[in-house]
RNA sequence: GGAGGGGUGGCAGAGUGGUUGAAUGCGGCGGUCUUGAAAACCGUUGAGUCUUCGCGGGCUCCGGGGGUUCGAAUCCCUCCCCCUCCGCCA
């Protein structure tokens, strides 16, 4: 959420920033709401003034014992004005805020402008030392991979689920569980995570504190019945662990991490883009969630960016880091950099993190301020999160970047320990 | 699922219709004392919003929403959450 005051006082740059993030400019509409809003309010405020101070002077009579019949004829019709001028002003609160929460955030000076992925900007790029490309068209790719050994079903998963649901078997499954707990482990020992494991469904205050309400409605699968949403990511559980809370700048910045899993509908989106791991309904993923001092906010992105990037250096797998541009930039960011992996078969980089900073878009919306050391007013955090990373994209690298000659797969040796096994066969 | 109890400021906890935005304690901040710190003592300390260049002033907020009343933290309705006991259960 933009603060008003911004948008009051900034019209222009407020229509600029959602022009750029290919988003609707409801500005002309919510000044108009905004200022027939504060009339109201000076209006009804006037007006209460008065019948507080009646009120209290009803006090005074009657402790006086004097009659205050009189009075009362009056300040009925006062309190009946007062109503009615409430309403309205209830009515066009409801239609200001509903506008406000549609109004995306605004992508970052440093962010450049463009309309679509292709406007992306790479930002560096890394290769294994021994990393080879030669003999790429002759990889098998992941889904052949995952039949061939058996430890992917994407069958059974639509027979059992529906399509976007894979199962993993045998050797896939303990390695899907290696990762996860590598990446967490690896995080926790090596860059000052505490651990979360948050609950997979949450209510709908969570959902829009992040952002994902009302804009990402559809995209989203619902319980009706009990009002709770299954997770698209853990950002929403554990960002939202401090909504409405007041907490003290010495208590930042929070820096956790947490394994769940993820659902999303992925409305619309079908063909080759959506075979095998490459657009799942539900997947695994490690992620990581800041909630910062605002000034520290954009070191405090280059810092997840790089905890990320230690998890696929340490996995030796190449990636590239992309600034997204802001017609590109998700709903509720100031900036992002995309990490893509590589996958040899699909001769193609596959986005396996997105790490975000928004600034205080989600404090606003969710309510997370901290008081100042030095004192003064409380003021919003700024929150961040990134990927550490997704497990679906990462294991279609791991498979077929580690594949042998013969097909079967070496176990890349941080994951050893964890698999207990070092080969796919 | 049944019965009961409860949700008040950063935290704990008083307050049951009229200067109560809220006692008190803790915590925070400032100060005295101290070589320094602690302790002790003194002072100070809620948030949001509107208005004003500023000083200031107004309004709202005691889980959420609605109602009664001239006036509600306090009474009524409704929803949510937490706790205790019983039942059921992974």
């Amino acid at each position: 959420m933009l603060d008003i005051k911004f948008i009051r006082e900034n019209p222009e740059v407020v229509k600029q920033g959602i022009l750029n993030k290919n988003e609707k400019d409801t500005v002309d509409e919510i000044l108009a709401l905004d200022k027939k809003r504060r009339s109201l309010l000076q209006n009804t405020e006037e007006l209460k003034a008065q019948k507080n101070k009646v009120s209290a002077e009803v006090g005074r009579l009657k402790k006086a014992g004097e009659s205050t019949d009189h009075i009362f004829e009056e300040m009925r019709k006062v309190a009946d004005e007062i109503k009615e001028i409430d309403d309205e002003l209830r009515t066009i609160n409801e239609k200001l805020n509903s506008l406000l929460t549609w109004v995306p955030n605004l992508p970052h000076n440093s962010v450049p402008i463009g309309k679509s992925a292709e406007d992306n900007v790479q930002v560096r790029e890394w290769l294994p030392e021994d990393f080879k490309q030669e003999d790429d068209e002759k990889k098998l790719d992941h889904i052949q991979l995952g039949k061939k050994l058996n430890i992917l079903d994407f069958e059974r998963g639509a027979k059992i689920s529906g399509s976007g649901f894979p199962v993993y078997v045998g050797k896939g499954a303990t390695l899907e569980r290696a990762l996860i707990n590598f990446m967490l482990d690896y995080h926790l020992q090596n860059h000052g995570y505490t651990e979360i494991l948050p609950p997979f469904l949450v209510n709908k205050e969570s959902m829009t504190g992040t952002g994902q309400l009302p804009k990402m409605a559809d995209d989203m699968y619902t319980c009706e019945k009990d009002e709770l949403y299954p997770i698209p990511t853990a950002e929403v559980p554990i960002t939202n662990m401090h909504r409405d809370e007041m907490l003290a700048e010495k208590d930042l910045p929070i820096k956790y991490v947490g394994y769940s899993a993820c659902f999303r509908r992925e409305a619309g989106s079908y063909g080759k883009e959506s075979k095998g791991f490459l657009r799942v309904h539900q997947f695994n993923k490690v992620e990581m969630v800041k909630i910062v001092y605002p000034e520290n906010s954009y070191d405090e992105l280059e810092g997840l960016v790089s905890d990320a990037e230690d998890i696929l250096k340490a996995l030796k797998i190449p990636y590239r880091i992309l600034m997204l541009c802001s017609g590109d930039l998700s709903f509720a960011a100031a900036k992002c950099y995309d990490i893509e992996t590589w996958s040899p078969a699909e001769n193609k980089w596959l986005e396996a993190s997105s790490c975000s900073n928004f600034e205080d878009f989600q404090a606003r919306r969710a309510n997370i301020k901290f008081k100042p050391s030095e004192g003064g007013k409380p003021m919003f955090a700024h929150t961040l999160n990134g990927s550490g990373l997704a497990t679906s994209r990462l294991m279609v690298s791991i498979l077929e970047n580690y594949q042998t000659p013969e097909g079967k797969i070496i176990v890349p040796p941080v994951l050893q320990k964890y698999t207990g096994f070092n080969l796919i066969d």
